[in-house]
This record gives structure tokens, C-alpha cells and sequence, in this order.
RNA sequence: GCGGGUGUGGCGAAAUUGGUAGACGCGCUAGACUUAGGAUCUAGUGCCGCGAGGCGUGGGGGUUCGAGUCCCUCCACCCGCACCA
């Protein structure tokens, strides 16, 4: 019987369609597992080949967990607000949500058209005001708490305020950047405007100025992407760092809880360490030094206060508020060249150009709190302003960095730490015995740096500290699609909440998408609703593409709520996601945002769990291949890429190829044939008349192939919907798993795509007999045939847990290979077969457990069973030891005679005798691999 | 520079705790059936060698009766971070 899986789909996606087969409940006695993938944003380009992989990955283990007796939630929505949206109104004048629409509709269709068992009656788009209601709230919630270290938690400001009334601020520990202490009564005494400013020290989403990338002649800020030389990308007008109120989201002050909780967490190694690693915990201290002639200190953070007896100059970041007091007038020149100097570089530069240094002398001097020096203070711009204090104490004689800033401009330098002990550490290694450090002298490097710790705290002067790397999140878009804030601001500029009751804030219409003057979001154009309130203004910025994809995933716990984010009866029954596929682009970003607003819903009790991700998997990209042919300029021919050599290579431009055109394209042997070389001459007319220089002795033309990203202008996308056509989802869902590992990278390569399907087909004729009619026997399986059966049962089963898909398609070809050379067409190994492959192949289960007459949908059907006697090889232990000392078994079959196992042992008596004389070292058998002698 | 990863046939890749390296698929070779084959089926296929046999998991060294797997070292490629004091 032939197979033909383009009806035999249709044919089932339409009755789960109608029988609503993949809804799930919130109300169940199975126990539960939560199933998610990275929702896409749905770009206008649709889904090529690889964006699948992970979401084919995620529906089969879905799939496997409810036939294992789950109860799954599998839910699928879109992360619809963003830049390329926007981008596109710009340049065509199309809503954004008009754009986000149609595209989201192209997805839906693509996606269906792969057979995933999502519950679509609770997908989620980011960008319907019923969902960003709710990411207004959670913001709302941000504004309206702190972080306190003391309770390590995070708690209302009017608490907080309360405390103010109270004690003032003196006593309460709480993540902030308020720097000055007041009492009860001066807080009370203070004006509504200075309140708030206070406040905003204190909430997790608040505002502050912040520096950004400022064209003045475009009006608008600039990604540091988009600024190249300190000019802007687009028209090379001059880009300035400048601050500008933002909004900001305090993640700093979850910074140690969300190191700590990673390692609860199931994630690859490299994905904690880069989460740890942005993080960046270190120790250290933070001291003062006086400066003399100044009422004022330098207060700096160093992991190495052991070093400060080597401490030769300072250096504050060019931007440290204390630059313009303290700089002389004999070096004010110097210093405004300098910053002007720095003002024209984009952060990106400044990263770019590590090993370059630079700085300038303000002529002021600190003082070395434990020996009285006087140590110059520079300015330079390897120290940042946003890291621990934007100041450090110079060690050149132990810190590379410094090291180089001396020898540049001649500053001292004094040795301090001996590491002739220690041959081939580094200058940064933390070894070494203490020399020229007074109290210090003879202290091995680790000891050192607590006794001075120890003494700057008896001294008043400084304190151990913790610091991190990790910054408070800007959460202000000068956009149009992304979430309005919910917030008002009164004629003094201090932001209100809105009422709950209001919410959401929908987005005003408009027509034109450009940023409005003075660097302004379009919104601000939208002057009605700006000023709809009495005595307030709306901000006019938006939220960040991150806000609505930071939650989404509690969202589909309880999709259609209109009265909360979810019900808390859903977040208690699903509590948090089990198994979470998606790329690791998202490493830093979303998960980090992720975590810290779950643990912030935590602190507020309107989530059980601590994590929101207990284990991560990701998948590697799909790459595409690139090819290009070869036109030599000078004589406008191509040649075939054998032709091509090192030495002419320069004459030749390499023209890519659309890929459709290319026979056998991949790694090796792709080339064009007449058919392909006719069809690339239409496309690209203005090499109709070339001429074409075939491989030697052939009729092919031979192209270069590159790996590469799929992309429109690489004319290499391949659009899973045409490889579906062509052979079936199920071929397609089990080709893209059969590839390689899930998370490695590979190129797709659509070759070997037709022993995948010729697995379907047979598979599929196992259940039809000789005169192509369906055909299954209700005789009980052979032992044999149960062997193989359960084998397969036994290593499919094994490797969808370990997330080995590969060799678990591979599993299914032995056993179907199996199964056709036993001739085996008996239901009750076939039955169970079947049901072993419908996580990977849907759609032709369905239809094979149809036609066996079973009832329901292969879907709700129960996991078969592995039973271990069926692969037990029986088998018959006898033990030998040899020279008393090792012990080792023979296996022998069961069905083995007495006489034969005898005759077995008496050989191995008889391999010894024979050996006698020579000393026998050991002799191991490794049961039904190998017997292994040595002689000495 | 720092951190993480990878390296196995012509290709994609397998290989529980160290135990017959190369499962499975592509490709290739031969054959069968066919008007035909880019269909299907059967057999073969790591390399060298007629053979017996030898050699084989990036290179070199080590531990072990035994190493793709563990240790040291070097090389190549990929990814992430990048002046974090």
C-alpha cells in the first residue's frame, strides 16, 4: 500500500481539531508537566527550516510525557511587540499591528503545518492590550516595592514610607542608590517632589539619568550598534554620550539570589556560567582616600587591598562627579580635551579598543591612608563609571592594566608581592609573600588581604564589600509598539501609578511611526492622549522588548483570566515550567529578566516556586549552505569551481547561487546541471550571454558551498512547508531529530532525507499484506518478535528522557528493519509500536491506530510497557579464579549443556595448565565481550 | 586575553560505569526486478593488503590487562564575554 502523507495529515490535524485533542485542564489527577518553548516574534520572513528544531524536540517530548500518564501543558504564542514591526510602519506607513497580524497569521500557518500538539485556546501575543494589561501591572508592582536586604525580599514603599515616618532612613538596608541619611523628622519636613526623588532611590522599577548614544542632528538615540567612529551609522552626524531620564528596573538587587539559585537549576554548564558570569560576584573592599586640599574622598572598590602599599596613582572614570571639582586650573586644559576626547566615543569603541590606553593628569592628590603618600589622581577611560565606585587605587606593580597606564605616563612603580615561590604565575595571580607593605611584609597574599580589611575597619576607612557586574536593567524605548508605562506625571515631573482599575493603557493610534523631536518616542505625538488626564501627562516612552516576554509563561497557566495574570488556583496546580527548549542567544537576556521578575512574584506570594525554568535545553542552529559560482571579470565567464585555483582565484568574483537551482547542494559535489544553469541565466539577465566553462571530462558545473546563516539574500532559505509537501510533517518532524544532537549546531542538508521516509513507508507496510490490503494478525507475538519489540521500547524510551532524538529515530529503523525481516504482522507488536512512535510521527499513528480499529486517538493511548524478561539473555554464571587472586565469571547461554560449560572450564584449566611455568598476572573476563591473559 | 565547547569513515553521526570503535542514515559498489530508474528489493562498504595480516577516534606523551572515553601537553575550529579594579 502506498503511502501518502499530505492526506493522511490533513485528514487528522482536522479531527483533533474537532475532537479538541490537545486541550489540557487545569483540573486533573494526573501530575502535571509543563512543556515551553521560546515563543517567536513573528518576523515577516516566516519560519525556515530551522526555527522547528526545538519546537519538533519540545512536542515530542510533550507528546511522550502525556502518553506517559501526564497531564501536559504545551502552549505556543508570540513575543509581538518589537523594532522590525516598527521599522516597516516607518518605511511603508502599515500599522505595526496590522504587519504583526498578517505575519502572525503566516506562522499559525506554517506551525499547523507541522502537526505540534500545542493548546491554542491559550496562546499568548505580547501585544493585545487583554495581555499587557497585565505586564502593566507587574511594572506597576515594581514601582510600587523595594528590595530589603535585611528581609531579603522585596517590600512595599508604603512600608517603606512608613518606616521613613518612623526612623527615617538610617536603619532600613535595602538595595539603593540613596546615598545620604535623614531622620523621621526631616523626611517629614520634606516637600512631595523631594519625597519622591527619595523613592525613586528605593523602587525596583524607577527612574534615573542614564547615559546613551545622542545624534543630535538625527534627534534620536542610537544603539551603540548603530554608532561607527563616534558618528552615527546612517548620514555620519556626530553621535554624543549624554544622559537622559529612563526608566530602570533594579535586577541588582536580586544580583546574589539569582547567582545562588542556579545551581538548583537543570541548565547546561555553559549556560549558568554565562549567567554567573554576567553576574560577576567578586570580594573585595571599598575604601576612601582623602584629597588633599579638598574637603572631599575618593571612595574606590578593589579585590586586592593587599596591593595598596603599591598603590602609585588613582584613576576615576572620566564621567566621576568629582572631575570637575577637584581638577587644577593648570590642568583644566588637558582635562576638557580628554573628555571631549571621550564624549566622541560610543561605549562600542571603547570596547573595541581594549589595549589602547589613554587618561589625563587633574593635578590633584590623594593620600594613602596607611603611610601618608601623596598619589596623583588621573582620569582615564578603562576605569568605568558604572562599576563598582568609577574609581580605583593603581597597582602597576600587580595589575596589568595599571601596569601599562604607568608605563605610558611614567608613573612609579613599586614592587610589593614576591612571587619567586610561585614560577609561572601570573601578575594577577593571588600568590606571593608581601614585600614593601609595612605591616604587611612577609603575609602570604590571601592572609594579607584580610588583615587589611581587618585594619581599615578598626581605622573607619573602609569596609569588605561585595560587587557585582551586573547592571540595573534600562527599561525605556523611545517607540511606538511596546507597552505604554502606566504612569502619570503631576506639574513637578512626579510619577503616579495609574489605577489597576484602569488598566491597560492602550496604545493611542497614529499614523506617522518616526520618533518625535528632542529624541522623543513617537507616542509624544499623540498629544490628546499625552494630556487626556487633568494637571498630568502620560510618559511617552515604551516598554522594552523584554517586559512582555518576561512572564508570558505563567500567562498560559491561565491564558483568558481578565481578573489577574493567572489565577493563583492555575499557578499552584502548574507551578512552574519543567521542560524549557530555545536557543542560547537568550542566555543573558530573557532568562536573566525571566528569573528575577519570578522571584520578585515569588517575594510577593503570587508564585510558589523560586525559578521559573527548572530544566533548559538548547537547541543548535540550523545553519543554511551558501553557494556560490564563479564569474571570471575580465572574460564574463563562469567557471566551474575545479577550474579555480589559488593562483587565478583573484580574477574571479564569487556570485551566489539561489539554491533551488543547485544539484546536490551541500558540503560536496553540488553543482549546476543545463537545467539549473537555464533557470540562474533567467533569474539573473545581466549574465544571460555568459558563457559557461564546465568541469573537466563532465557535464557538470561545479559550485563553491559555504555554511551559513539562512537568509532572503543568500537565497538559501529552504521553507519547511515545501520539504512537507514534498514528504510529510512526519517525515520532516523525524528528519530535522534525526540530523544530529538537538543541541549542536549543523548545516540542513536535505540528502539524506529520503531514508527517513523510506523508514515511513515501511513501517506503514508492515500493517498490509502481500495484496496491499490492510492486514494485521491477532496472534500473540513471537518471542523473537517481543524482543525486538521490547529492545525498542527499552532504547526509545531510554533516550527521549537523556533528549538523544537522533538515535532514538535510529532505534525505530532497527526495529521496523527487524520486525520486516520477521515478517512480523501481528497486532500486538504492531500496536505497541505505533503508539512507541506517535510522539515523532503523529500523523501516521493516528491513522495506522485507526485502521487497527482502536478507539480514541493514539494520542490518549497509553505508553507501552517495557517488560525485562523479554531481553534478559539468560544466562548461566561460572565463576573461576585464577592464582587466587582475581575473580571472574563466564556467561554462558541458559540453553548451554552441562557438558559444553564443562568443557568450557576445563579448557580454560587446560589454557592454564599449559601456561604453567610462566607466571600468569592476571586473567580478566568481561562477561560476553572478551577473556583476556597475561602472561609476564 | 578570559570562560565554555568540539575534533571519530567520502558525509551526517553512534558508542551505559574505561571493555568487540563506526549503530542508524546518506553516498558509493555489485546484483535482482524493470521499457526505464533519481522507484523498489538483496548483498557489500573504516583504511592499506590478493592474502594471512597490519593500521586506525586532531598531534605527542602518560595511567591501565585494556583508552574515542581518564590525566598531561600541543594544534585546529566553533560559541559566549571582553579594560569588571
Amino acid at each position: 500500500m502506498d503511502y501518502h502523507p499530505r492526506a493522511i495529515e490533513q485528514k487528522w490535524r482536522k479531527y483533533w481539531e474537532e475532537q479538541g485533542t490537545y486541550k489540557v485542564s487545569n483540573e486533573s489527577d494526573r501530575p502535571k508537566y509543563y512543556v515551553l518553548d521560546m515563543f517567536p516574534y513573528p518576523s515577516g520572513a516566516g519560519l525556515h527550516v530551522g526555527h522547528p528544531l526545538g519546537y519538533i524536540a519540545s512536542d515530542i517530548f510533550a507528546r511522550y510525557k502525556r502518553l506517559k500518564g501526564f497531564n501536559v501543558l504545551h502552549p505556543m504564542g508570540y513575543d509581538a511587540f518589537g523594532l522590525p514591526a516598527e521599522q516597516y510602519a516607518i518605511q511603508t506607513g502599515v500599522h505595526p499591528a496590522a504587519s504583526t497580524a498578517k505575519n502572525i497569521n503566516r506562522y499559525r500557518e506554517q506551525l499547523d503545518n507541522l502537526g505540534f500538539s500545542f493548546d491554542w485556546s491559550r496562546e499568548v501575543q505580547t501585544s493585545d492590550p487583554s495581555y499587557y494589561k497585565w505586564t502593566q501591572w507587574i511594572f506597576l508592582q515594581l514601582f510600587e516595592h523595594y528590595y530589603d536586604q535585611e528581609a531579603e525580599k522585596a517590600m512595599t514603599i508604603e512600608a517603606l514610607v512608613a518606616r521613613f515616618e518612623q526612623e527615617g532612613n538610617g536603619t532600613v538596608k535595602a538595595a539603593t542608590t540613596q546615598d545620604t541619611v535623614f531622620s523621621a523628622d526631616e523626611w517629614k519636613a520634606m516637600s512631595a517632589k523631594m519625597q519622591d526623588t527619595i523613592l525613586m532611590n528605593y523602587r525596583l522599577a524607577y527612574r534615573k539619568e542614564t547615559f546613551v548614544n545622542w545624534c543630535e542632528a538625527l534627534g534620536t538615540v542610537l544603539a551603540n550598534d548603530e554608532v561607527k567612529d563616534g558618528v552615527s551609522e546612517r548620514g555620519g552626524f556626530p553621535v554624543e554620550r549624554r544622559p537622559m531620564l529612563q526608566w530602570s528596573l533594579r535586577i541588582t538587587a536580586y544580583a546574589e539570589r539569582l547567582l545562588n539559585d542556579l545551581q538548583s537549576l537543570e541548565w547546561s554548564e555553559a549556560m549558568k556560567k554565562m549567567q554567573s558570569n554576567w553576574i560577576g560576584r567578586s570580594t573585595g573592599a571599598q575604601l576612601f582616600f582623602d584629597l588633599e586640599g579638598f574637603n572631599a574622598k575618593i571612595e574606590i572598590y578593589t579585590t586586592r587591598p593587599d596591593t595598596i602599599f603599591g598603590a602609585t596613582y588613582m584613576v576615576l572614570a572620566p564621567e566621576h562627579d568629582l572631575v570637575a571639582q577637584i581638577t587644577t586650573p593648570e590642568q583644566q586644559g588637558d582635562i576638557d580635551d580628554y573628555l571631549k576626547y571621550v564624549n566622541s566615543r560610543s561605549e562600542r569603541e571603547r570596547m573595541s579598543e581594549v589595549k589602547e590606553v589613554t587618561g589625563a593628569f587633574t593635578g590633584a592628590y590623594a593620600v594613602n591612608p596607611f603611610n601618608g603618600d601623596k598619589i596623583p589622581v588621573w582620569i582615564g577611560e578603562y576605569v568605568l563609571k558604572d562599576y563598582g565606585t568609577g574609581a580605583i587605587m593603581a597597582v602597576p606593580a600587580d595589575d596589568e592594566r595599571d601596569r601599562r597606564f604607568a608605563e605610558k605616563f611614567g608613573l612609579p612603580i613599586i614592587d610589593i608581592i614576591d612571587k619567586s615561590a610561585h614560577p609561572g604565575a601570573t601578575i594577577e595571580d593571588k600568590v606571593g609573600t608581601m614585600i614593601n607593605s609595612d605591616f604587611l611584609d612577609g603575609m602570604q597574599v590571601l592572609e594579607a588581604i584580610d588583615a587589611i580589611i581587618e585594619r581599615m575597619e578598626e581605622m573607619g576607612i573602609g569596609t569588605r564589600k561585595i560587587n557585582y557586574k551586573l547592571r540595573d536593567a534600562i527599561y525605556s524605548r523611545q517607540r511606538y509598539w511596546g507597552e505604554p508605562f502606566p504612569v502619570k506625571y503631576d506639574a513637578d515631573g512626579v510619577a503616579v501609578a495609574m489605577e489597576e482599575s484602569d488598566l491597560p493603557l492602550t496604545l493611542p493610534e497614529l499614523e506617522d511611526f518616526k520618533p518625535a523631536s528632542g529624541g522623543k518616542s513617537p507616542l509624544a505625538r499623540a498629544e490628546d492622549w499625552v494630556n487626556e488626564l487633568d494637571a498630568f501627562t502620560r510618559e511617552t516612552d515604551t516598554m522594552p522588548g523584554f517586559a512582555g516576554s518576561s512572564w508570558y509563561f505563567l500567562r498560559y497557566m491561565d491564558a483568558n483570566n481578565p481578573d489577574a495574570f493567572a489565577s493563583q488556583e492555575a499557578i499552584n496546580y502548574w507551578q512552574d515550567v519543567d521542560l524549557y527548549v530555545g536557543g542560547t542567544e537568550h542566555a543573558v537576556g530573557h532568562l536573566m529578566y525571566s528569573r528575577f521578575w519570578h522571584k520578585f512574584l515569588y517575594d510577593k506570594g503570587l508564585v510558589p516556586t523560586v525559578e521559573p525554568f527548572k530544566k533548559l535545553i538548547n537547541q543548535g542552529m540550523i545553519q543554511g549552505v551558501i553557494e556560490f559560482i564563479h564569474y571570471h571579470k575580465e572574460e564574463k565567464k563562469f567557471y566551474s569551481a575545479d577550474l579555480v585555483t589559488d593562483a587565478n582565484r583573484a580574477t574571479f568574483a564569487e556570485i551566489p547561487v539561489h539554491i533551488d537551482y543547485v544539484t546536490n547542494y551541500g558540503l560536496d559535489d553540488s553543482h549546476l546541471v543545463a537545467e539549473g544553469i537555464a533557470q540562474f541565466k533567467a533569474w539573473r539577465s545581466e549574465y544571460e550571454g555568459a558563457e559557461f566553462v564546465f568541469a573537466k571530462g563532465s557535464d557538470r558545473f561545479m559550485t563553491k558551498s559555504e555554511v551559513g546563516k539562512m537568509s532572503k539574500s543568500k537565497f538559501n532559505v529552504i521553507n519547511p512547508d515545501d520539504v512537507v509537501d514534498r514528504y510529510g510533517s512526519d517525515c520532516f518532524r523525524m528528519y530535522e531529530m534525526f540530523l544530529g544532537p538537538i543541541e549542536q549546531a549543523k548545516p540542513w542538508d536535505t540528502k539524506g532525507i529520503d531514508g527517513v521516509s523510506k523508514f515511513l513507508r515501511r513501517f506503514y507496510d508492515l500493517f498490509f499484506n502481500a495484496k496491499d490490503a490492510f492486514h494485521v494478525s491477532e496472534e500473540e507475538g513471537t518471542k523473537e518478535e517481543m524482543k525486538v519489540l521490547h529492545t525498542a521500547i527499552k532504547k526509545v524510551t531510554q533516550d527521549i528522557e537523556r533528549f538523544s532524538f537522533n538515535t532514538c529515530v535510529a532505534a525505530f529503523m532497527v526495529a521496523t528493519n527487524d520486525l520486516r525481516k520477521l515478517q512480523c504482522n501481528k497486532k500486538a507488536v504492531l500496536k505497541e509500536m505505533v503508539v512507541l512512535l506517535a510522539s515523532f510521527a503523529p500523523h501516521v499513528t493516528e491513522e495506522l491506530w485507526h485502521q487497527m480499529g482502536e478507539a480514541g486517538s493514539v494520542h490518549h493511548a497509553t505508553y507501552p510497557v517495557f517488560e525485562e524478561h523479554y531481553l534478559k539473555e539468560d544466562a548461566i554464571s561460572y565463576p573461576i579464579s585464577i592464582n587466587g587472586k582475581k575473580r571472574a565469571v563466564v556467561d554462558f547461554p541458559s540453553d548451554a549443556s552441562k557438558e559444553e560449560i564443562e568443557q568450557a572450564a576445563t579448557s580454560i584449566e587446560e589454557v592454564q595448565k599449559w601456561l604453567e611455568g610462566k607466571e600468569v598476572k592476571r586473567i580478566i573476563v568481561v562477561p560476553k565481550r572478551m577473556i583476556n591473559i597475561v602472561v609476564k
